[in-house]
DNA sequence: CAGTGGTCTAGACCACACT
DNA sequence: GTGTGGTCTAGACCACTGC
């Protein structure tokens, strides 16, 4: 006799559909950043589950820095306005070990056209409408970081040099507040260069100093890319830290 | 009426108590990389919780990559051994998305005395013995790293250019093997550096040409550190890569 | 105080690997 | 089939927050 199973979708627990659920509530915008989700027990009623099964579901999402658990208080959306998120991405810190505060300076915000190896990363097409910015960051002084950023047009239309001039604070809680994206998790890819003369100037740097670049592809809710960057830091007095587990 | 309350001890969970008595075990060796450790049944009856306790110690663990779950199988100690952790701690790769080998050569294996710089990171006295190593590795014939390795000496003694040279795979599992030393986790700090003469030699590069400096200190259990490592990677046609969540 | 998340238990049943 | 980890449930109680 024959077992000719149907190979049937592979084994899906409860869990993880409840997962899917709740992030596609916060894909929708169901629940906003910083804002508290409904209870483990409101959750479990309205998903016809145990608790128990709830809390797995969010144990999840909460070790993917999604949610964040608050005892007494609730389980909340994360955010990048949150004082100890806000440099929840910046790897580099000083040699000295003190603490970094780094100044703003946008350059250029400027309505462009996409090219293919920027389309490509954001998943557009050659030619959508895209904003560059590039901008120093400076610490105690010293320009030390010389940024390009790239973001799809549609999505962050109207982003001036204006507008980010009058923020104050990380370029992603200004995403967030403005244009309604929350970056989830990024990926960079990490190389040692030479300066070239605009470099140079930009970081007061002789021509053919070594810089780290940085190219980071930045992502929200589904994977989706929207933002790309392209950094150079001056690692003289600073390092980019990395934790290996 | 004062509410003199006493200090108490934080409140402890009873699982984060199973966790430590697990992770002294790993630790006193009791359980070896690569084999399985008790069942889930078999745990909670010696530690006298119930099979949920036992199981979210484990979690835990797990997620730290310190075991390993397979379902029908057991519960195994990490262990570098294994085809899919012989580069765990790797984040070089090619720009091209090629499958990476790298050949070692191993050109130097010293009994010197630690560099107060050394000695520090590896909670040593200055002067203590260690063992310093040099080495290069190639991807497709071109030489791309110059390595320098500082182990602590009476860990590793007895290490020498021969048993270099005879191991095949990666270091890490030779220090597993040969020195019952088990790499948990690691630390990295990335520099632009420009190349100085000897560097330049090594990977056949102008001098001056800029390289990708990686220090990395990896600690065993109990947060021991047991190697220094200070990378230089030619990134012309590679980068590092990393993931931020 | 009530409401939230956090811990712990006991038991049933499922999926998977090996023999 | 037996034993392993994986899922799910129901319920009790603890710890923390804020009214």
């Amino acid at each position: 006799m024959s077992e000719l199973n149907v190979p049937v979708a592979s084994f899906s627990p409860l869990y993880e559909q409840i997962k899917a659920m709740i992030l596609a509530s916060l894909q929708a915008s169901e629940w906003l950043p910083g804002a508290a989700i409904p209870s483990e027990m409101e959750l479990a009623a309205r998903y016809a589950v145990s608790q128990g099964t709830v809390r797995k579901a969010i144990d999840e999402l909460a070790a993917q820095n999604l949610l964040v658990r608050r005892q007494g208080k609730g389980t909340f959306v994360a955010t990048h306005q949150e004082d100890d998120w806000q440099y929840r991405f910046l790897r580099l810190a000083p040699d000295s070990g003190a603490k970094f505060h780094l100044t703003n300076q946008f350059l250029v915000c400027a309505n462009t056209k996409a090219s293919p190896y920027i389309a490509n990363l954001l998943k557009l097409k050659a030619g959508d409408a895209v904003i560059h910015i590039d901008r120093v960051q400076s610490f105690a002084g010293k320009p030390i970081v010389f940024e390009e950023i790239w973001l799809p047009g549609a999505r962050f239309k109207g982003l001036d040099l204006e507008a980010l001039n009058v923020w104050h604070g990380p370029v992603y809680a200004f995403y967030e507040s403005q244009f309604a994206t929350h970056m989830v998790r990024a990926e960079e890819k990490i190389k040692a260069v030479a300066a070239d003369e605009v470099l140079a100037g930009h970081l007061h740097l002789p021509v053919g100093a070594p810089l780290l670049s940085v190219e980071r592809v930045a992502f929200t809710y589904g994977n989706k890319p929207v933002e790309i960057r392209h950094a150079r830091y001056d690692t003289s007095e600073q390092h980019y830290e990395n934790k290996l587990n």
